[in-house]
RNA sequence: GGUACCAUAGCUCAGUUGGUAGAGCAAAGGACUGAAAAUCCUUGUGUCCCUCGUUCGAUUCGUGGUGGUACCA
């Protein structure tokens, strides 16, 4: 067991940067990078993504990256996976006495790790899917309502989810779980933030850049590899749009128009849940995106070292 | 130049037998614990193009403009 270091965390929406300057602060206090970006976790999604893995490159130093690149394209990850992964990596950065800095934009991914959410590793239950699986839709639905609170349709949109959720509920009753197994450790939070105006333009900008820089060919290459349509399209935003231009359901502009706006609303959404956060407690340190890179830098260190050692 | 049609929310349009108006999309706000780049909820005051007229009252009818579209020259 490592001494447990204090998490630096970096989020924003999408199009804010993060990368860059996480990267940069990771490069100065010898730290290493945990993603928080629940597609950058798939090989060969790299374009529609945003990996930049160019970007991990300070003075000539490799900046390492875990959490990127870690399961094939078609697997279906999730939030239970990453929260195991995640607590792995830190563990091992912090055992080579390396800062870890956590970066990314997927609001419950982050919340998961840092707030240790409850998820007990759930195996399949054979005996349990076999009886409800004759089940109508409404009484799995009315079974799942009597184990636990439905907070949306997330809940119950499908059989298949309905029937896992059952599942998972079913486990935690018959194993008495407890809290959560994973520790808390310490962890500060910066924002990269701009005004709505700005970053709309900066995400329509992004777009049509990349989409004359080999978006679409990545996709296309996806495709020929056998990934299916359907779960190209799943994975949402750029894979799903461009697939959808790809086998003729869109045209070229309505593709480009309809991702534009996807996108757009993909990063309200995430500031939504971002504003939860801090509602939920969180204290987040917010950074004008249009401050210089190394303003930024400064700045974020400088509040991490006053809160460190106050 | 003539004739016809159109001019209503950011966009596309509906509607008011004359009592100042509503959908879709966009946008904004919110929710979120095993697909989260997903999934879902809430929110609609706008010189109803301008002018004059008729009328108790006009966005709605009429005259004259202006702009657009189509056809005829």
């Amino acid at each position: 067991m490592s001494a447990k270091v204090k998490l630096l965390s970096i989020l924003g929406a999408t199009a804010t940067g993060k990368t860059m300057i996480a990267v940069a602060v990771a490069g100065e206090l010898n730290g290493e990078i945990l993603s928080a970006d629940s597609r950058q976790v798939y090989k060969n999604m790299n374009i529609g993504t945003g990996k930049d893995l160019d970007n991990y490159l300070v003075n000539g130093n490799r900046i390492p990256y875990h959490l990127i690149d870690i399961v094939d394209v078609g697997y279906k990850y999730n939030v239970f996976e990453y929260q195991r992964d995640f607590y792995k990596a830190y563990n091992d950065i912090c055992g080579r006495n390396r800062q870890p800095v956590l970066c990314g934009g997927s609001g419950m991914y982050i919340e998961a790790v840092i707030n240790a959410y409850n998820m007990p590793e759930t195996p399949v239950n054979h005996i349990l899917r076999a009886d409800i699986e004759k089940k109508s839709d409404a009484e799995l639905m009315n079974l799942l309502s009597s184990l636990k609170n439905l907070h949306n349709k997330t809940d119950y949109d499908t059989r298949k989810r309905m029937i896992r959720a059952i599942e998972i509920e079913i486990f935690k009753k018959e194993n008495d779980i407890q809290y959560s197994n994973y520790e808390r450790f310490d962890n500060i939070y910066f924002g990269i933030i701009f005004d709505t105006d700005t970053r709309r333009k900066r995400i329509t900008e992004r777009l049509d850049y990349r989409l004359k820089n080999g978006m679409i060919e990545e996709v296309k290459q996806l495709l020929q590899n056998n990934i299916s349509a359907d779960d190209l399209i799943y994975y949402g935003l750029e894979y799903k749009f461009i697939t959808l231009y790809l086998i003729g359901r869109l045209r070229y502009d309505e593709m480009r128009q309809q991702l534009n706006i996807a996108i757009h609303q993909f990063a309200k959404r995430q500031m939504t849940w971002f504003r939860g956060m801090e509602r939920r407690g969180a204290k987040i340190n917010w950074i004008d995106g249009h401050l210089p890179d190394d303003e930024k830098i400064k700045l974020i260190k400088r509040i991490f070292f006053n809160d460190f050692e106050p």
